[in-house]
DNA sequence: CATAGCTCCTGACCGC
DNA sequence: TGCGGTCAGGAGCTAT
């Protein structure tokens, strides 16, 4: 589900309920992706900082010590997967128990954050630190940040000489530019005029260019509206997301380009669909 | 190192 | 209504 601007419109939209708030208890459901790696007890007292995003990840620094504040803070780095979402219900009270797809609730002095997951490839796992294991081990390959005034033309036709996928690929890798998942990446190449199989190392400087302010537009536009709801995508706070109106290739095969006319296509790289328009975007 | 393929898991949908 | 096959927003791991 979540690409980048699900998961900033998720963080936006509990971060400044939850910061301050003192852990109550935690509860955990059926196992996610890897095990939470400290005993939920252990969270109990501890306060919430300020919660902060790196790629699809979402940071929740945890402090112990109330007045500390010396040393690099601990914390829990989640990750979405592909059909995780969280909800925050803020106050106390008697909230819904817990269903079949509530894998981690948090309850708080701030009220309740609860991730549901059915497909359980996301995760929620404590390090003692962003740059502490395991977070610093996953945290480790992921590319630039797109809105990153270091990212541009220039940083994506260096990164790109090296590589020979098909660039569709090398963007959803996210080793080289972070947030774009399998519906932005085609439609920032559609916005492009890209072919999604055009080999990276094969894209002009110019071409990067185009491209970079794509994935930049692209992201931002979805952010502004609240992000992608495909199935079931929701904020924190239950809100669907509008982007998926906007798309301009993505789930439209078959469909005519609103741009040319041409019949938008539908193929697969790397066991994943790809959206394009063959009139629009070239090799 | 770069790349290709597999894998985790559940639910929705489609054709028969 | 049931059954089997396919597909789905991610990305780490392993083998080559």
């Amino acid at each position: 589900m979540p690409e980048l601007p699900e998961v900033e419109v998720t963080r936006r939209s509990f971060a400044s309920h939850i910061e301050g708030a003192v852990v109550l208890e935690v509860r955990l459901g059926k196992p996610l992706r890897w095990p939470l790696g400290i005993e939920p007890a252990q969270l109990a007292g501890q306060r919430v900082g300020a919660v902060s995003r790196r790629g699809k990840y979402l940071w929740l620094p945890l402090e112990s010590a109330p007045a500390a504040g010396a040393g690099p803070a601990a914390g829990l780095l989640m990750h979405l997967g592909m059909s995780g979402s969280l909800a925050f219900m803020p106050g106390q009270g008697a909230w819904p128990d817990a269903g079949t797809h509530d894998h981690f609730d948090m309850h708080t002095s701030a009220g309740l954050l609860r991730l549901t997951d059915p497909r359980r490839f996301g995760a929620v796992v404590w390090s003692s630190g962003l740059d502490q294991l395991p977070a610093a081990k996953l945290l480790a390959s992921l590319g630039v940040e797109p809105f990153d005034p270091r990212f541009d033309g220039s940083w994506l036709h260096a990164a790109f000489q090296r590589r020979r996928v098909a660039v569709k690929l090398a963007l959803l890798a996210g080793d080289v530019v972070v947030g774009a998942g399998n519906i932005y990446a085609s439609e920032a190449l559609f916005m492009a005029g890209i072919d999604p199989r055009t080999r990276c190392d094969r894209l002009s400087r110019p071409r990067c260019e185009r491209l970079a302010s794509a994935v930049r537009v692209v992201l931002a536009r979805a952010l502004e509206l609240g992000g992608s709801t495909l199935r079931d995508f929701r904020d924190a706070h239950g809100m669907a997301g509008a982007f998926q109106s906007q798309a301009a290739v993505y789930d439209r095969e078959g469909a005519s380009c609103q741009r040319c006319g041409a019949t938008i296509r539908r193929i697969v790289q790397g066991q994943r669909s790809t959206y394009f328009c063959p009139g629009c975007q070239r090799r």
